[in-house]
DNA sequence: AGCTGTGAATATGTTCACAGCG
DNA sequence: CGCTGTGAACATATTCACAGCT
């Protein structure tokens, strides 16, 4: 059961298989047995074809004439993007981007079980968040050891972020989610994803200047 | 002097537009006074032909055999995305993730002041925030109004999202960083930027297993 | 008929390579 | 020389369009 992923899967369609699944995911709580390629690239902001390309990618098991059954397909794009399990999670950072990561309930939902959270200051650690004991920074590799962490998110001042993902990778971490604006150097076989919230802010900055000038403007 | 678009920016070239300004304010800081587009696409992981492409859309005045004057980079970089001025910012949702954008000390650097903060639930309106007092979601449209809002930081469970973008959207917002995990539907001329944080995750899920394939998925 | 699966066509983004200026 | 600026080559991603299953 459940073949191996054939083909390569791109960036971009793994981004938007994600998108499919919460959209799959309201499906069957709405009782949807079956989905074209039609309604699903409308609830996510695409095109039918797109879709199509997309889970062509999983394989083909769409029925011709009736759409994609949504259970299987719900399998399907959850394996290919490794959720057939939980990954141990731990958070380095416990100021308020670490607070606001802990309590997000969609993370669980998912599977990502945050598992151990780290500070450097001694203020925090000791700390108790949801059962589990701030500890502090310099225990970071014999956590991921004994806790056997293999996704870490980085929530840390930007100037600490570096070491601690060297550190990290070091202690065989295999995923990265970085918050802080670095740009992260590790070992290839880590993956590393950046959210950098300023350059979100400052693309829809660019995006308002380049569109028609708000008429509001000039006015005191 | 209004800085004269040149040619048109593409989306990814405005992404790294962003990484630019970041490490050349570094190199700023660090006294030098030319860079090269080797120097600065090491700084960011990109290539130094990347480098001079990207460049070369905000005009080219770099010195052939010396680099580019570091300060006035910096003004074209910052021109380019609309950072040349402060913009007015409203948070909605004052809960974790709200209480951390609100902190964000990277925000305000860069020029975007969170003005007003808004919350549907009672208990928290009234509540004050480094100076400014949360008021009600119903105050919506009167607060984007008179305080002049242009760009909307969305906070808000998926479920209210969508209502209080369409409602921003009818009372003259520009832009909208979205939190929620919902795509928005708004008017075209509204610059809309999704961040979807388990959506990061995911793509971190599925490239640790694209790594090392799991042994169980050696059947053709 | 209805809708998938996919090559072929197009569009967009990245890298190469080199002419030309300081 | 050293390094930018850029057309041309290449690589990826998206859209089209239609053959073929159910």
């Amino acid at each position: 059961m459940a073949p191996a992923v054939i083909r390569k899967i791109s960036d971009s369609t793994v981004r938007r298989l994600s998108l499919y699944l919460r959209a799959l995911e309201d499906l069957g709580q709405e009782g949807s047995e079956t989905v074209s390629s039609e309604t699903l690239s409308a609830r996510v902001g695409t095109t039918a074809a797109q879709v199509r390309k997309d889970l062509s990618a999983l394989g083909s098991f769409g029925k011709r004439g009736l759409g994609y059954p949504v259970a299987s397909l719900l399998d399907r794009v959850r394996d290919a993007l490794g959720l057939d399990r939980t990954w141990r999670v731990a958070l380095v950072g416990a100021g308020r981007i670490g607070s606001a990561l802990h309590a997000y309930p969609n993370f669980g939902d998912r599977g990502f079980r945050i598992v151990s959270v780290l500070d450097r200051r001694p203020g925090r650690v000791g700390d108790v968040w949801g059962g589990v004991t701030i500890r502090g920074v310099e225990e970071l590799e014999d956590v991921i050891r004994t806790e056997r962490i293999e996704i870490l998110i980085l929530a840390v001042p930007p100037e600490a972020a570096q070491d601690i993902a060297t550190r990290a990778a070091g202690a065989g971490v295999r995923g990265i989610l970085n918050f802080a604006p670095v740009r992260l150097r590790v070992p290839e076989d880590v993956a590393v994803n950046e959210v950098n919230l300023t350059l979100e802010l400052e693309a829809i900055s660019h995006a308002i200047r380049r569109r028609i000038p708000d008429p509001r403007e000039g006015t005191p």
